[in-house]
DNA sequence: GCCAACGTTGGC
DNA sequence: GCCAACGTTGGC
């Protein structure tokens, strides 16, 4: 089972307003970027995918997944695009920053790192482990 | 099909 | 608010 990271700013969705959506939970609109959307399509039914804010935070807060899978975006003119449904499963207890990320050598080849503006990013069985371990969960 | 110009993202 | 990195656009 694969997992993900998906960010977002708290401005524009927040983890408060994913929680808020419930277990019916909401699409995941806004992602206009192939490589992104090469990672949405990707996703199956039940993956989970962490929750990062960007810009404000900075950090990882909470664990989503996926219950809706790929499906055209009908706000994207173009047609090109699409979006996934995710519902909040959990937060995580001590939301990982960042800097604590930057901090562990065993995180320093995550994409959040590398690729800081790839907005939907693949997450290794091994960090997924270790940032839930940090998380408190 | 190349590449300069421009727009956007996101960390700082 | 700045700017580096990256993606996209459009003229040639």
């Amino acid at each position: 089972m694969a997992h993900w990271l998906v960010k977002s700013e708290p401005s524009v969705w927040s983890w408060q307003q994913q929680v808020d959506a419930g277990a019916k939970g909401t699409f995941w609109n806004g992602v206009r970027n192939h490589v992104a959307k090469q990672h949405l399509m990707a996703m199956k039914k039940g993956e989970q995918a962490f929750f990062y804010h960007s810009n404000e935070g900075k950090e990882i807060v909470g664990i989503v997944e996926v219950i809706k899978t790929f499906y055209p975006d009908h706000t994207d003119e173009s047609g090109k695009f699409g979006m996934v449904d995710f519902k909040a499963v959990k937060a995580l207890k001590h939301p990982v920053s960042l800097d604590t990320i930057k901090g562990e050598t065993k995180l320093k080849d995550m994409v959040l790192v590398n690729n800081s503006r790839l907005s939907v990013q693949p997450v290794t069985e091994a960090e997924w482990k270790l940032i839930c371990k940090m998380g408190g969960i």
